[in-house]
Order: structure tokens, then sequence, then C-alpha cells
DNA sequence: TGCAAACCCTGTAGTTACTATCGGGTCAAG
DNA sequence: CTTGACCCGATAGTAACTACAGGGTTTGCA
């Protein structure tokens, strides 16, 4: 199988392939004498594990790491556990605060009725003045991430 | 003032100045003789409401928008409204996505006791099937955003 | 007056996970 | 034998910074 039609199959671009190669993610594949690379179906099945991983917004980084020690049976779970427990902690994270910018925005959307001037904007003045003021919830001390 | 008694002041870092000055998100200071940047009380209310801004993580391009419109009273706010609401859409959209994700973090996470091996590892187990799996929730056609 | 610490300068490269483009080579059908 | 679809590697771009490297300046203190 070329790489164009891996791609099609695992769902990617062409580009993503050669990327994940060069970073290691999947074993270069074998050439044709011109250079095309052939690939077999453990690629395409690492290529569905990338992506079922990239699908839960996982770091390429972790991903790697999952294929390391999937590949070394023996060794203790616990690094899979705790990237995994890690990871869900920064997405509750910033679940939680994508929820109180949700609300933020929601209020701020709703100080603008349609069809006025900027002099008068709502929205703005909001922002400029919620700016102003010592610490906004929005604005405590460090940045939100 | 000094950029580092800025930054201070503004919360954020001495590059992040120099950056935002590059990008045109604030003018150009004033220099003393050897070329030191000395800026004036606009300049931190600026950057006020740049952090605000990016507080509910607006784009710097649409905080740069927003500074232009903002120094343009007459002009219909229109655009203001728009820019809000659709970032509001995407903050809705990716809280959603996130929720969902959460959710399937918090069932792999259960699958996996500490303490054993790789090979009987629940998580890479769940993992791995999941991905082989023709069409799994979590990458069904198209990757999530 | 001399010196060191703390500050400032520009410019460049790195981060993440790709995507896009360039200039060229190869393959298959008609 | 040509045309279009495919492939190759290399490079640059994305967002919003952050982190150097290799210098110059200011400030406080002895």
């Amino acid at each position: 199988m070329r790489i164009g039609e891996l791609a099609a199959q695992a769902g990617v671009d062409v580009q993503t392939l050669r990327y994940y190669e060069r970073e290691g993610l999947i074993d270069a594949p074998s050439r044709t004498a011109s250079g095309y690379r052939t690939y077999g179906p453990v690629h395409l099945e690492r290529m569905q594990f990338i992506r079922h991983c990239r699908s839960l917004d996982m770091p390429l980084a972790d991903v790697k790491r999952l294929i390391a020690l999937s590949g070394d049976k023996g060794v203790s779970c616990d690094e899979v556990n705790g990237m995994v427990q890690r990871h869900l902690e920064r997405v509750r994270a910033k679940r939680a605060a994508l929820e109180l910018l949700e609300k933020q925005l929601a209020e701020l959307n709703a100080q603008c009725e349609a069809g006025h001037r900027v002099a008068d904007c709502g929205i703005l003045e909001e922002l400029i003045h919620a700016a102003q003021g010592e610490a906004c919830a929005c604005h405590p001390r460090a940045r939100a991430s």
C-alpha cells in the first residue's frame, strides 16, 4: 500500500504520515526501487492507535511513550496509568476554565444590540472598564492558562 | 517607566511587551538616549485591555481589530458584536468537546489498577482495541477538532 | 572611583502538531 | 507519448509566546 492509500484509510493527510515517520511514531516502511514508501497492515494498525490517542487529545510525546511501553509487555503499567491520569487532570482543568470563559463571553455578548455605534458599544465599554478595574475575575493575578 | 516596570505592572513578561510592539498591538514608546524604551500610563492601560481580552482567550488578531475599532467611535459596532459572538461559539464547541473527552478519559482511567504489568494493562488494551474497531465514538470519521 | 548586579537591547530559534508550498521525479491510462 | 494523479525531500508557515546568545547601560554601594 502506498502512502496515499494509507493516508485515506487512516483518515489523515499524506504529510502527516511523513511527519509521524520523521518523529519516530511509525516505523520507516520499505521502499520501491523508485523510492516510494510501501506500507503493510501493521502500519495501518499503528496509525489507528495513534489516531485514537490523538482523538483523546494526547500529546504526541505521550503517544510515542505508549507505543514504546506497549512493546515491552513485562514492564509495570504505572507509567501508563500516570500519563492518562495527568492528561485527565489537564483536560478537566481546561474544561473548567472554558466553562467560566463561556459564561463571561455570554454576558459580554448580552451587552450589545446590533446596529449602534462603537461610541456606545456595551462590549467595548465593558472590556475597557473591566481592564481598568483592579482585579477583575478574568485576570486575578497570573494569567489563566 | 521602563519595560521591566511596565511588565511587572501589567503582569506579563518583558519579552511579551516587545513581541506585542513588533506585532503592532502597542505603540512603539519613546526611547532614552541609550535606546531604552520609556512607557507612559497609556501603555499600561492598553496592556490591561489586551490582557483582559487575552484572559477571555481572544486571538491577538481580534484584539488588534478591537483596538483599531475602539479608536474609531463613529463606526458601527456590528463587527465587535460579531467577533465576540463567533468567539463564544468557538469556546462553546471546544468546551463540549472537552466534556466528552473528559468522560472518555475517566472511563479509560478506571480500567487500570496500580502495580500490574503492561501485558495486562486495561488502558493499553482499551486503547488498542478501540483503535482496531471500525468506528469508535472517539474517531468517527473526521478528527475531532 | 570602581565594580558588580540588575537591568536593557536586538536577533534568532524553539515550542505543538501539523499544513502548505516548491521544484522535481514516477506511474498508469489512453 | 502525453497528461494527470501520485510521490519525493526540504523548507516555511501557523499562534502566542518563551528562551537563549551576545552584547550595552544603570544603579547602588564600598
